[in-house]
Parts: C-alpha cells; structure tokens; sequence
DNA sequence: TTGTCATGCCTAGAGGTTTGAGGTATAAGC
DNA sequence: GCTTATACCTCAAACCTCTAGGCATGACAA
C-alpha cells in the first residue's frame, strides 16, 4: 500500500521546484501557491500548508524570493516573487530534473545502453 | 550551486526504485548492484554501499527480496533475488514514479490542462 | 448570537532517507 | 611487503516532508 508517509518516495525537492515554477509565472502568496500547484499538477500532486510556508521563508532568507506585504479585503497577504537569483535556481532545478528522470527512465527500460560505441 | 547534500533533490525513494528494477533483470549481489545502478543509468546516478547495503536488508526484513549465500574464489557474496511481493512492489513503484514525473512535468510545462475529457 | 466554514499566516515534533566516513577480510598484482 | 579491487557491514549527521496543531479575519446560516 502506497500510503501517505513523512518522507514520500520521488517527492523530494519537488514542492521547492514547483512553488520556484509557479512564482515565475507571476508573483502569489503562500495560500495561493497550495492550491496552485494541486490544480497546476492536475490533482496529482498536493502540499500542505505545513510544507509550503517553511520552504517560502527558506527560499527568501536566501534571496531566491522576495516578499511584498499587501492587504486585501480585510486580509493580509504575504506575495512572492522571483528574484533573478530564483530564475537561475530554477534553471539549475529543472535540469536537475530532467537528468534525473532520464537516467532513471533509462534504467527502467533496461538500462544496458552504454555509449553507443566510441571506438570504431 | 547543486552540490552534494544529504538528502538530495529528487532522489527520495530512487535507489529502492532502481534495486527492484535490477534484480527483476537478475539476481545480484549488493557489490553488484552499486556499479550496475552506475552503469544502467549512463553514469547519471551512483549510490554508495552504505545507501545500498541497509535498503537491500529492509527490503529483505519486508520479505520483497530473498537471498542466497555464495562463495565463489574465495569470495563470500550475498546473492539477492525478487520475491512475488518484490515484482508487485516493483510494478507499483513504477506506477507511482510515472504519474509523480508526469504531473510534474505538466506542471513544468505551464499546468492549466485539466482533465481531456473523461466523458463520451 | 452563535456556530461553522473558507481564507490566510505560522510553528513544532515526528518520521524516514541518503550521505560520508569508517571498519573488517580475502585475493591479485607489482 | 604494499597497494588495489573485491565484498560485506554499521553509524551519526543532515535534511525534507507530514501531521497536527495555533491564531486571526470575513462570510454565511441557524
């Protein structure tokens, strides 16, 4: 049984490479972001709040987001967005992926390719 | 700069991935088992024995792998083979590996494509 | 008025995984 | 005799996500 656990299989840095994705889009706060990405995953995926909120104040301390505070309709929100720093990051984050779901990929169909002959 | 860390980016639940897909090739012993992860993922990805040897006792503890002891030169080797309940743990982390790469990438390719029409 | 729900932010502890460094032992090659 | 490759194993540290809460406001129904 595939059951909800603390550390899920293949989930690890992924909420960090999606809230970097839809804050390069446009900027959202934290709220906003939860659903986002449960709608942008087509339902697939889902982060609580308990995971986001850390991440976003991580990523800021290290000057990958910035913040705005802003008020709306008696609520206050706290609105992200990316910083230039944030854009490399996500460059350097989706690359990261797509090598890594190659080489798995390539192990899961079989593998036993290695470089297609370098010597004549 | 994506360095080294502990617990690295994507890569939670990979090598018990990787374990279950080798070893449905053929049996193999842990020694075995950290160079053909090397090898079948072009050089992409590389685990330490100390990540492999403790996953392969767990998976054995979980009975989804069975092991067999032999000698061969002088050499003592732990042969571990999958069980029934390996290849249905196999097929399912498979599944799940494919549909988390693939809501991730549809987020990564701008989300908004809800779902195409489940109704005639 | 009171209760409940959605919005919106936040934190703390628990749990699980990989890493890196280390230990033991045999065989082979120089 | 020394180094390398083979082959097994263990442990602490570092890290991230999950669950489960807390706090506050606005809207809506009973």
């Amino acid at each position: 049984m595939i059951q909800k656990r603390t550390n899920p299989d293949f989930l690890n840095g992924v909420p960090e490479l999606l809230l970097l994705q839809m804050l390069s889009a446009k900027p959202m706060y934290g709220y906003e972001l939860v659903q986002a990405i449960r709608r942008g995953t087509g339902g697939g995926l889902e982060f609580g709040e308990g995971c986001i909120y850390p991440i976003l104040h991580r990523l800021e301390a290290e000057g990958v987001l910035g913040s705005q505070r802003q008020t709306v309709g008696g609520r206050s929100r706290v609105v992200y967005h990316l910083t230039r720093k944030g854009s490399q990051r996500l460059a350097q984050s989706v690359e990261l992926w797509r090598q890594i779901v190659q080489a798995v990929n390539q192990a899961l169909q079989g593998g036993e390719h290695g470089q297609p002959a370098l010597v004549p």
